[in-house]
DNA sequence: GTCTATATGCGGATAGAC
DNA sequence: GTCTATCCGCATATAGAC
């Protein structure tokens, strides 16, 4: 079955421009720079997306459906054990590092897309399911601490393999609920 | 004394623009929204900053001071407790809760000015004096979650009064450490 | 110190040929 | 599917009058 090599000229468009926003952020990368490096016009680019912003959504959207995929598993699924629901959330942060370094290195864009309010909405349903409806100040303080630094540890520490990290992080996030 | 009411036009431009930046993000924000809001042209900001960067790192230069001085100084004073030093270090990035949320907001130009770099290197001076060198991984994703922690909290609990926050926010913090 | 006028370049986007 | 040519707007920045 040939087709060697070519894979369509959408998702190289795709994955270049997912290189160039992770190297420079995605404000500073303009659709010459993307049409450059692939080695083609930018009007090429229009053939296969209607803007600009159409493609930056179809690099986010399968994001955007996992998060909502998993805020509401876990809420079907409620109650879950901390620890389990700590290391899946690490899980699901660390797939998506790539996307989700792009969001903190641009987040006025996230929030062109609507993202930053969708960011803040999953990971509140979360915080619910770890610490219970309606919490204290220091309760919404400990589950900003403990998803925050799973999130951080998944997106910052690239090298370090998966198994490894997790288990230190969630034992880190797991300590700052201090139960 | 009066001078009531002027404040020279450099320290106006300041204000506006960082209001601006906050708004909506550094790179979104051009030097003509800054000189329509304060209600003069654009050439009139050139006759007090160079250029649209030196404007930017005017702005940013007492944050920068600020960093570099706490962490010379913990240096300096070292061995710190570890309560404490989580408190200093709350209250320095509560401090500059505005610059960090721009920061934040807008990585990729704050890598222009070199500055996550600089971010990076401070915490890695904060955490050695927190958990000691050449720590393990687990110890410097504990570093990571508590110090990151402190700042998330610094900057997104906006409302909330400082020293409430502090003190439920260095536990978290301090719990984090699993000392 | 602030203005008007202007230079120059790059951004996204489209028309129309091949 | 991809090209050349082009439109339009806004960006930073400067010249020179007042």
């Amino acid at each position: 079955m040939p087709r060697l090599r070519t894979g369509d000229t959408r998702a190289r468009i795709q994955q270049v421009a997912l290189e160039l926003f992770a190297e420079r952020g995605v404000k500073q990368t303009s659709l010459r720079d993307i049409a450059e490096r692939l080695g083609v016009t930018k009007p090429a680019l229009y053939y296969h997306f209607a803007s600009r912003e159409d493609l930056l959504s179809s690099l986010v959207q399968p994001m955007v459906d996992d998060f909502e995929a998993y805020a509401a598993e876990q809420e079907a699924a409620a109650p879950v054990e901390p620890r389990e629901l700590l290391a899946s959330y690490f899980d699901l942060a660390h797939k998506h590092r790539g996307l989700i370094q792009l969001a903190i290195r641009d987040l006025a864009v996230l929030q062109e897309l609507k993202l930053a309010a969708r960011f803040i909405e999953w990971r509140q349903r979360v915080t619910e399911l770890l610490i219970g409806p309606s919490p204290s100040l220091a309760d919404q303080v400990r589950g900003m601490v403990a998803l925050g630094g799973l999130s951080d540890c998944a997106v910052m520490f690239d090298g370090v393999p998966i198994d490894e990290l997790r288990s230190v992080a969630v034992e880190a996030a797991y300590d700052s609920l201090g139960r």
